[in-house]
RNA sequence: GGAGGGGUUCCCGAGUGGCCAAAGGGAUCAGACUGUAAAUCUGACGCGUAAGCUUCGGUGGUUCGAAUCCACCCCCCUCCA
């Protein structure tokens, strides 16, 4: 009925997020007609962070190509642990846990693709519905005689577990792959299921159930990995000094994101906004193109911020993160109105209270938090130091007299001061 | 079980009785330059305004004085059985 999108192979490669797939040939003849893909996503905490953003983005691709997607929430497969490629064997979280965390999945995963939309329309899943009451016998029986442990054992991302001594792998974890596989099984039963994608450290488990469904179903079936999202200085993709980036706004505030992809290197931004935006790939490469020409300030990483705060938070997000963006790095503060003051707080911005009639600077950076050492204590020295530096600037004026008291008549509006370390580093300090 | 080697401030790594809060490098943070970049340069880098206080696997001891010497204990690595 609906039409398939024959490039949709193609622009993924281009965009360079195929890592992995079964069979080209096939494969592509298989996507001619509309389909039905999954991916799975476990609850390893209460919100998905911007690792999962690739294949939550892949999901949306496919359903923009004309495919019908099928978002997996592992509140069962979340209960065991996944080895894959993993030192050491995981602590099990309590179900209790695992539920609440699964049914926060749920929502988030639910934002990034579309519900209404034919016969695209997509589902969610959680595999606790079928693994929960299967009977250990049945298990080992139906779904159990169909691997080898000799063919498992060898996956590559279980043989450091398997190697290592010391370290070993729990028989429950090594279970794992056949939950995995099992899945894709059972949302063939229920959807019609051919194809399955995943981070590239999930392409044995991926194997593992395409080789169960032909075996259970007799039908072929399909996967496709993406890449390990990686930076040119090697350090991890997603943490910063502050943490991981949460795709939950109550964890990473939508001003908190933005700034993430601001601060993206020029080495990286070109590949991630071809990883992390839906702008065709010609309109990317004349960005890039265009970036060349202009000398000074680069035009990638304000587009990627923007695109990337707005799949994830939305119109509202885009515009509170650049509304405070703006207004501290331009330096342009008494533009702010008493509103917006009000409003950065709420819009992500760190902030205090303060009471009585005045605080002294010190102690103001320590109760922010902004007099962090390099080890990542909060000192009154450091404090010193970054006033001495110079590193420090009150309400947009730098202020290098370590005894400065902050007082409410200086304050904006008599409620607020607003205080910078370094270069980007802001924190409101409110006056009750 | 036997024989050796080692555990130093975030990491690597010097230091073998006072001159050691502890060389050097990395990481980190700040300043300058810039584009809220990279590279580079400068500074900081246990806590404290300071006096001073707390550090060199652990616990005791020797000494005016210990990261450095002694005893015991814990942990790691290599070789042999």
């Amino acid at each position: 009925m609906s039409k398939v999108d024959q490039g949709l192979i193609g622009d993924l490669q281009s965009r360079g997020l195929v890592a992995q797939m079964t069979g080209e040939g096939a494969f592509a003849e298989h996507l001619a007609e509309q389909r039905v893909l999954y991916c799975g996503f476990d609850p390893t905490a209460d919100s998905l962070h911007i690792g999962s953003l690739v294949p939550l983005l892949a999901l949306r691709r496919f359903q923009l190509a004309g495919h019908k997607p099928v978002a997996l929430v592992g509140g069962a497969t979340g209960l065991i642990g996944d080895p894959s490629f993993k030192a050491q064997e995981r602590q099990l979280n309590t179900p209790g846990v695992v539920a609440a965390w699964t049914e926060g999945l749920r929502q988030q995963v639910s934002r990034f693709i579309d519900f209404d939309s034919g016969s695209c329309s997509a589902e969610v899943a959680n595999n606790l519905d079928w693994m929960g009451g299967m009977p250990v016998l049945d298990f080992l029986r139906d779904v159990g005689k169909h691997f080898a442990v000799n063919a498992m054992i060898h996956k590559e991302s279980v043989k450091t577990r398997i190697e290592r001594e010391g370290e070993g792998i729990s028989y429950t974890e090594f279970s794992y792959m056949l939950l995995q596989s099992y899945d894709f099984a059972e949302l063939y039963k229920r959807f019609g299921c051919t194809l399955q994608i995943g981070g590239s450290d999930q392409w044995g488990n991926i194997t593992g159930g395409i080789d169960l469904v032909r075996r259970m179903h007799r039908v072929p079936a399909f996967g496709l990995t993406l890449p390990l999202i990686t930076k040119s200085d090697g350090t991890k993709f997603g943490k910063t000094e502050s943490g991981t980036i949460w795709l939950d706004p109550a964890r990473t505030s939508p001003y908190a994101f933005y700034q993430f992809w601001v601060n993206v290197a020029d080495q990286d931004v070109y590949r991630f906004l071809h990883y992390f935006t839906f702008l065709p790939v010609s309109e990317l490469i004349e960005i890039e193109r265009a970036d060349e020409q202009a000398q000074g300030k680069k035009s990638a990483q304000a587009i990627l911020a923007r695109e990337v705060t707005r799949l994830v938070h939305g119109e509202e997000g885009v515009e509170a993160a650049e509304r405070i963006s703006a207004a501290l790095f331009s330096g342009s503060l008494d533009k702010l109105t008493e509103d917006d003051m009000e409003q950065l707080a709420l819009d992500g911005m760190p902030s205090t209270s303060a009471e009585g009639a005045g605080l002294p600077l010190i102690d103001a950076l320590v109760v922010s938090g902004l007099a962090l050492t390099p080890r990542g204590e909060v000192t009154q020295g450091q404090a010193r130091k970054f006033i001495r530096d110079g590193a420090v600037r009150v309400n947009g004026e730098q202020q290098q007299e370590d005894a400065f008291i902050l007082n409410r008549s200086s304050a904006y509006f008599g409620r607020f001061h607003l205080l910078r370390r370094g270069k980007k580093h802001f924190h409101l300090l409110r006056w009750v």
